[in-house]
DNA sequence: ATTGCACGCCTTTTT
DNA sequence: GGCGTGCAAT
């Protein structure tokens, strides 16, 4: 028997040497569902099933990498490399590619993203002249979403008077026609959006029975992993492939769905018995991640859901310290405790930045937690928020990318078309769009036969249109013998698209010329890497990485050690020895949109039993009095789960505060500055629960006068207020060097000093966010 | 056709 | 507090 079988407690033996037919894991937080995965396909490959046919599907890509590399060293790595695995979205992804012309689709299709698909909408709305307020482009795209992911087609959704029915209530009769073209328009850019990739997958093995023949085949043993949150579609999918042997293995955790709002329907993993009647169950529930304490707080409010498969979950560890809750005046303060607890571990423990997480509801609140740990100088990683690839200027680049390899691709033409400019504008694009409308062409087309059909376009414009439509067959031809990063940086340089960018002379300006140069780079790294590996190295590929990517797809290692801040979403599946979960207040956690049903509620207990799951030995909890929402500031009462908690496992601990701050400009953090190594709590306290969940604490009111004068005092010793910079300083700055002010202009927080900098020369800056140091 | 500014909406969560 | 859109000015 083999070595790794010996690594297992009795149910996770059990589930990896459970070869044939249906089976269901349920696979507990922490309980070592991985190395299970692992070993049962490690398992497989032993007894003589070929790597070719075992399909793996994991929740990122990343996930997908580790396990390949993990069953490599089980294995081998020449055999594992053979196995499918993937999210759902790039397995298929690949599928649809060498099958696409059945679909009527090119195989280098454009896999369009959120934002390609707002846009696309956007215009539908526009051309079809309905008001924008009533049709929001958003919601829109979340119902046809919807739609797809319960394979409801445009001709099911006309056959459907009840959907109808609903939108009509709804005063948004023209949906079904705005999902009619928005699927048509798709189609003709060559286009698939996210659900697409699934909805015609399912297309695909429902209308051709060869091809549902042929992958049901090759994917002899299917495992599906995190299987609590997929969707119908993906439901479908999996039960389609593997029909045929039933090989079926899916794993994951009903207290730990969390995706409902994206269609993951909890049903297909309550009622995986019923398609498969001889299903084999297996439970895994021994929890190795974490403290009882934090087990048992776990526990304790995941409990309080109606909706769940029984199991119980424990541990074996040491109890461990005591979950902690912290009540923080402010969102500011709630920042900067966890900086200093962050520090504090960090000194006391002999801890480096990458043990620690800190997880929130909303990206938003990110801003916040990153100030203090600047100010700390604690280095952190946010991961999720607004992805690189949505920058503006690196949605440029890829535009044009994306066009060399699909010209009908209507989104990314209309993104370049005039960028940088090039005199085509606003009008041009409309009778463009017109035509090709009536046409039935796409826009390209139209453009590139722009003198042989009738368009009310003067010649100087058609001349443009031509210039624009050669330069694009020019990159076209290159593209040929060129490798992807050659070809992107020829379209940099001759569409002189950095020039442009450098011309602002802004510190954006700056950082977007970076931001392509990081991407170019990016590039080269992908090719570099997909040619040793052997694999698929091709422009094509590259957009789709893009296209598919999370967030830690792109994680680099061999970095230094950093704190990682994401929202609870992103957590799942990842661990941390220190957990800090912020912003435990009603309406932002539970959110406020979820707290209507008690499904939805449900869903939010569901996120915070995840989050508090992911700590191995600490876990803090952390709610803020007042916080700055939409710029305002509010207030904001602790949140219910705090009270959920098993009082046995908490303790409540308040921070201490030097000073009550008075405003943003008079924050605490100006008077911890020079103190930072004093211990800033108070010894842990334990109070009644109520009373410390219930008591506010409303900051001692300084008045403004003695106000003004503390921190004027305060800001000339440390040069950060910005009624210290005046005209004939000279200043630092952080990435410009030194330089002196020429002028200053604007008032408040526009206020503005033009700076000669002896390194890039005169510069505008905003005083509120250039940290200038006065120096002279 | 481009630029600058005011306004409004925004914030759940993601492939 | 931030971004995109729409409108007015040039």
């Amino acid at each position: 028997m083999s070595t790794y079988l010996e690594q297992l407690n009795e149910p996770q033996r059990a589930a990896v040497l459970q070869k044939d037919g249906p089976m269901i894991i349920i696979a507990g937080a922490g309980s070592g569902k991985t190395r299970v995965l692992t070993y049962k396909i490690a398992y497989l490959m032993e007894q003589g099933v070929d790597p070719f046919n075992i399909l793996s599907l994991t929740f990122t890509n990343k996930a997908a990498r580790e396990m390949k590399d993990r069953i490599g060293k089980v294995v081998g790595y020449s055999e594992a490399k053979n196995l499918w695995m993937g999210t759902f979205h790039s397995v298929f992804a690949r599928i649809l590619r060498s099958e696409a012309d059945r679909l009527g689709y090119p195989s280098n299709f454009t896999i369009y993203d959120t934002q390609d698909s707002v846009r696309l909408i956007t215009a539908i709305i526009k051309e079809m002249n309905l008001d924008k307020d009533r049709y929001k482009p958003k919601q829109i795209l979340n119902r046809i979403s919807s739609f797809k992911n319960s394979l409801i087609t445009v001709r099911a959704y006309f056959n459907n008077s009840d959907l109808q029915q609903a939108d009509l209530e709804a005063s948004r009769p023209k949906t079904g026609d705005i999902y009619k073209e928005y699927v048509d328009r798709c189609f003709k850019s060559g286009a698939m959006d996210f659900d697409d990739l699934l909805l015609r997958t399912n297309e695909l093995l429902a209308r051709f029975p060869d091809v549902l023949a042929k992958y049901q085949d090759r994917f002899r043993y299917i495992l599906v992993d995190e299987y609590q949150d997929t969707n119908h579609s993906q439901y479908l999918i999996v039960r389609a492939l593997a029909d045929r042997f039933q090989n079926i293995c899916v794993v994951g955790d009903d207290s730990q769905s969390i995706y409902g709002f994206r269609g993951a329907n909890i049903q297909n993993i309550l009622n995986f018995q019923k398609d498969y009647p001889d299903v084999k169950t297996f439970k895994l529930e021994q929890n190795y991640r974490s403290t009882s304490n934090i087990v048992r707080a776990a526990n304790s409010v995941i409990d309080k859901n109606k909706t769940k498969l029984d199991k119980e979950i424990w541990t074996a560890n040491d109890a461990g310290d005591s979950v902690k809750i912290m009540r923080t005046i402010s969102d500011g303060e709630e920042g900067r405790f966890v900086a200093q607890s962050i520090w504090e571990n960090q000194m006391n423990h002999q801890l480096t930045s990458d043990q620690f997480a800190v997880l929130y509801r909303t990206n938003a609140q990110s801003r916040a937690i990153e100030d203090a740990l600047r100010k700390k100088d604690i280095k952190y990683k946010i991961y999720g928020g607004i992805s690189f690839y949505q920058r503006k200027e690196i949605k440029d680049l890829l535009s044009y990318l994306r066009i060399l390899i699909n010209p009908n691709d209507e989104e990314a033409l209309k993104r370049i078309i005039n960028y940088p400019a090039r005199g085509i504008g606003a009008t041009t694009i409309d009778k463009l769009l017109i035509a090709a409308n009536h046409y039935n062409k796409s826009m390209f087309d139209i453009i590139k036969n722009i003198n042989t059909i009738d368009v009310n376009i003067n010649a100087g414009t058609k001349t443009k249109l031509q210039n624009f439509v050669n330069m694009i067959q020019r990159f076209q031809i290159e593209a040929q013998t060129k490798n992807a990063f050659e070809i992107a940086d020829l379209v940099v340089k001759q569409t002189q698209l950095v020039k442009d960018l450098q011309k602002d002379g802004t510190p954006e300006g700056v950082n977007k010329v970076e931001n392509v140069q990081e991407l170019l780079n990016g590039i080269k790294d992908f090719i570099t890497d997909k040619i040793e590996t052997g694999e698929d190295a091709s422009l094509t590929s590259f957009l789709e990485d893009v296209a598919l990517a999370t967030d830690f797809d792109s994680d680099k290692k061999d970095e230094e050690p950093r704190v990682s801040l994401m929202t609870i979403h992103l957590s799942k599946g990842l661990e941390f020895p220190y957990v800090y979960i912020v912003g435990l207040e009603e309406n932002l956690f539970p959110s406020a949109m979820s707290m209507n049903t008690r499904s939805e509620l449900e869903e939010e207990r569901r996120l915070f039993y995840v989050a508090l799951t992911r700590a191995e030995k600490a876990a803090y909890l952390t709610y803020a009095q007042t916080r700055y929402r939409w710029g305002k500031l509010t207030d904001g009462e602790p949140s219910r789960f705090l009270e959920e908690i098993d009082e046995r496992y908490v303790e409540y601990i308040t921070p201490k505060t030097p000073e009550p701050s008075m405003n943003r400009f008079l924050d605490a953090s100006l008077f911890e500055e020079d103190t930072p190594k004093k211990i800033r709590f108070q010894k842990p306290i334990q109070k009644k629960r109520k009373e410390f969940l219930a008591k506010k604490e409303k900051p001692t009111m300084i008045s403004p006068k003695s106000n003004m004068k503390k921190l004027s005092e305060l800001s000339s010793k440390m040069n950060l207020f910005d009624g210290e910079i005046t005209v004939d300083n000279i200043v630092e700055h952080n990435r410009f060097g030194t330089g002196k002010v020429i002028a200053i202009e604007g008032k408040g927080p526009n206020k503005k000093a033009e700076i000669e900098f002896s390194t890039v020369g005169k510069k505008k800056l905003l005083l509120q966010f250039a940290k200038l140091k006065v120096i002279g």
